[in-house]
DNA sequence: TTTATATTTGTAACATGTTAACTAAATGCA
DNA sequence: TGCATTTAGTTAACATGTTACAAATATAAA
């Protein structure tokens, strides 16, 4: 057993574990919401962008929702499976697979966009405007450079 | 088949994605910092906790790394097993676990504390740390409050 | 003391995150 | 054309996230 070090740099003020937390306390209303229609955030995001911007292939899905190919792979199986999308080979490219919501997919984006933007209004009201859009801006500075560990 | 809704909201300047994109963005390095040892982020989080704040039970633990109770006893169980903590019943409370970390574990710490604060330093750097203080207030003052679904 | 309740932890089941390996199809090029 | 390379997607394996439920212990109330 060793000597615990009790040198090391708190963990209150670290990023990574802010936005880990952040990010807990802005999706607990939204999947309290999603209960309500039987689905994940993960599937509502996939449901939401087929809606948002008609049929697509798979990779484009999977780089606007942020999920891992793999990932996304299996929730196209299970929203298939529940009749909440359709998809099907893409004749020109058979590699791809074109995705297409389905009209009970489309109901339950329907339903939840009621209470969605609510949600969102409300952590937008805590911080203020002004805030809530000074912070998507330095979220949005933290990606724009790739980090180069050799650099550090 | 539905015909899809253009007219939703657009998930490009969405707090849960933002923030999922940033959280990724910061940890990609620290991931890749924490293979060379042959852990993952969260048993790292656990580690560095234990070295911090030293021996705890595990409702402790869970609180300050933001693990839920299943994860924490799975993760827990296996740094046990690969002998870089030290766990046993708390004798004056017996549903108490208490968790000490161990030498192995320790070097683990030891070895990464030296990049850890340089790659916490990068992104610091790129928002410059003013703003850096900023984004760290912001995303405190999002979990300030408790969010009432009812008083959307 | 006995019962009821609260607390701490564990386990199960399912979904997703992550990396690696793989298949199939399309593309680039000698 | 023939063949290597690239691209799109799947599958496997393991770890974690999440919810629900169970077990053990401690504490409060009757």
């Amino acid at each position: 057993m060793a000597k615990p070090n009790y040198q090391l740099p708190s963990t209150n003020r670290s990023l990574p574990i802010a936005l880990m937390r952040s990010r807990e306390k802005v999706m607990a209303p939204i999947r309290e919401m999603l209960k309500a229609s039987g689905i994940t955030e993960q599937q509502w995001r996939v449901l939401r962008i087929l809606s948002e911007f008609g049929p697509q292939d798979l990779t484009e899905v999977a780089a606007k929702a942020s999920l891992l190919m793999p990932s996304l792979s299996r929730i196209i199986r299970k929203l298939g499976e529940d009749e909440l999308i359709i998809w099907a080979t893409n004749p020109e490219d058979r590699r791809r697979q074109t995705v297409v919501i389905a009209s009970a997919g489309q109901q339950i984006t329907d339903d939840n966009l009621v209470l969605a933007p609510k949600i969102a209004g409300d952590f937008q009201h805590r911080l203020g405007a002004d805030r809530f859009e000074l912070l998507l801006d330095l979220l949005a500075w933290l990606e724009q450079k790739k980090l180069d560990l050799i650099n550090i």
